[in-house]
DNA sequence: CTCTTTGCAAACGATTTGCAAAAAT
DNA sequence: ATTTTTGCAAATCGTTTGCAAAGAG
């Protein structure tokens, strides 16, 4: 059971504060973007989304990687070299996409059995050791058409 | 046990000769840089492995373009927006890698468990279903320096 | 008041495209 | 002879950087 949203806003602009990050408008905005909205944004969406709120690209850009900084947000990697990135809550659970190689629409997969290569990778002598895990496919909708 | 050098590159133009592709000197030359050298490689790298028989780069994105097509080359993606390549063949097994997050060096990882994963893809009526699954971490030597 | 962040313009780097010449079939 | 592929130059696109002005603490 996810936290409401309101919430989520706090917590994330607390954890701002707790890395010495100014709480700033186009952080804010950018924020409620993405707590609002699932499935991950490239940087362009998330700007158009801010649409009203006159915030340069540039800006989006540098808020981002402050914000995936602090832990608030988590990079996707869709394998066309854009960057996409989604909000990122303890209580969001751990999970990975499906691409439409057609459509580039996403469904969100949340088993994960990577714990165990996880593991093997551990043993081999790595650390800070982590994973992505995407599935790719034509979707239902792409194929009847 | 994988067939010898020499043969994977005959099959290899027999398969360029399968998708209609013209054998070229440019595409020969990239594949036995591919058979030779593992793991996977930027455009750049094989690019520079390519000296000595004046290659354009340009070429080289072109050429690995329709490697792929063919199914001789395989495009892996490390998260970090740069195009990598390696040689695919039939008795190559399917498999991931681990990429150092500090040096970006590549190791192999032969054990795969996504195959249960793409089934649950399937079902939710995807087709042509693939998967992605790298794993990031710090190797033992850049953890001690 | 001090330090961080923003906006804007310009730089960058990987990849793509247009087109005429060269090579493959 | 016909069609594909190459080389070169220039364009494109996502992303990054420099710097002065604006905003946060």
């Amino acid at each position: 059971m996810p936290r409401p949203a309101s919430n989520q806003l706090e917590d994330a602009l607390a954890a701002l504060h707790r890395h010495r990050l100014r709480v700033t408008r186009p952080r804010r905005e950018i924020l409620q973007v993405l707590i609002h909205n699932h499935g991950p944004f490239t940087i362009e969406q998330i700007h158009q989304k801010l649409a009203g709120t006159r915030c340069d690209l540039v800006t989006v850009y540098r808020c981002l990687a402050a914000l995936q900084a602090a832990g608030l947000v988590r990079q996707c990697d869709f394998g066309d070299g854009i960057q996409r990135f989604e909000f990122s809550a303890d209580d969001h659970a751990h999970h990975h996409h499906i691409i439409c190689t057609r459509c580039r629409g996403v469904e969100t997969l949340d088993a994960c059995i990577a714990e165990e290569l996880e593991e093997m990778v551990r043993q081999r002598g790595y650390t800070e050791v982590t994973h992505s895990m995407e599935f790719f496919g034509v979707c239902p909708t792409c194929r009847k058409r």
